[in-house]
DNA sequence: AGTAAAAAATGATATTAATCAGCTTTAAAA
DNA sequence: TTTTAAAGCTGATTAATATCATTTTTTACT
């Protein structure tokens, strides 16, 4: 379990770091952002920010995993992507001058940092590394964004399973998968139901292990040529 | 019909600007731009640029329709956007590093000029009011997308029909829509017959009227309600 | 204008995946 | 540790949409 003082996490010692936009600053920089951000444990299931509602900052993940998802019209959620330690998040909104277009919720526990819009928005006019950093990522997401649409629009949900299955694999790395069967179909796009007897399938292919709600990649070849790639 | 004789388009009176992320920018900052670019007549149906090659430089749409699309595993486009004038295209894959995505191919005849990568980029890095512009065009789309994705997984072919054509009454402004049924089928992300199917049924709905290939719009606060917004 | 090719349209059928209802297991709380 | 709620699972049925085969219409070309 995590360390639920709020304390401070440091920046320069943040072992997330490595993985983050943050990378590649120099140490006054760091130094800048860590007497500009504030600490928060996270219980899970606990948003950071909700649709539709402004943008007051950035969010940088030290600690668990964060889902970011939209409502269709029914409220129903779409997973758009699930971020892991190191990612910033919120930061699409930032620039757009729109509200937020997705929301955010922790799916466990999380340790997150804060920085406010307008500490962060200087950090970017001022510095081109990260700004570069930040461009580079806002590219990136919307070229994977574009490869989501053509997958929802032209792949089966068997295939879409197996797609989801590989990304979550390597955001969970050398963790279980750990989602509700709800929160995975949800990342899919399909039923619940559909999902659980997918799940089986791929279980009973030798695919995956099933560990009640974990689940275990054994076969990653033959879900990438089931994803189709 | 456009003029074919590759005739250099003159920024400083061009008409698509006012829709543009160059709108805002100083006299001198275009007059760089006028001297930088290269412009081209381009026919029907001709690629900008094509998905997993390295881009060279972006594109600025003067006059016509492009789609950006993506191809599925079977080779099935997904399109992604319908760009009009004044729209710069191809800037995404500049900051990503990576391939292009996606591909860009002349919906009608066209004229199109040209901006070199480094140019380009050198524009970027010294004009903060361009920069800020792409940046927010990038997180603009990048929430637009996010919507997308939520509509193909949740939303009936239909309700993404409805959508589908108040995007496209948007990008065709006072024109009537003028697409193949496979290409708006590819945007709906349906198969053609079903896009057919259901153009009929709007039509006997009286929600719009088919002058062959051509549509119109007729009731659209009918598509909004349809589209469940 | 006449012909060929491409696009649009229609009908029949097959398939996928959603929905609905009920049941079981697991996890959380009293 | 018992109880309750949430999550997971199963089966039956329905609905939506894709696919396939064919015909008609439109467009482009000689």
């Amino acid at each position: 379990m995590l360390d639920k003082s709020h304390k401070h996490v440091t920046c320069s010692t943040c072992g997330a770091r490595k993985n983050s936009l943050f990378a590649n600053n120099c140490e006054n920089e760091i130094s800048l952002v860590e007497e500009q951000k504030t600490c928060a444990y996270y219980k899970k299931n606990q948003p950071l920010f909700i649709e539709s509602s402004f943008p007051r900052g950035v969010f940088c993940l030290n600690q668990g995993k964060v889902k970011i998802f939209a409502r269709g019209d029914e409220g129903k959620e779409q997973i758009i992507h699930i971020a892991k330690e190191g990612e910033i998040i919120g930061f699409r909104a930032m620039f757009s001058g729109e509200p937020y277009k997705v929301s955010a919720t922790t799916l466990e526990e999380c340790n997150i940092c804060f920085i406010g819009k307008e500490d962060f928005l200087n950090m970017i006019e001022t510095n081109a590394t990260l700004r570069n950093g930040i461009m580079k990522e806002l590219s990136k997401e919307l070229g994977d964004r574009a490869v989501f649409i053509t997958n929802m629009a032209q792949k089966s949900v068997r295939e879409r399973l197996a797609f989801a299955l590989l990304i979550l694999g390597d955001v969970y790395d050398k963790e279980e998968i750990n989602l509700t069967r709800e929160d995975l179909a949800n990342f899919v796009g399909t039923a619940t139901e559909t999902l659980i007897r997918l799940l089986k399938d791929f279980k009973e292919e030798g695919i995956i292990e099933i560990h009640t709600r974990k689940l275990e990649i054994i076969n990653k070849d033959k879900l990438m040529h089931l994803a189709g790639k």
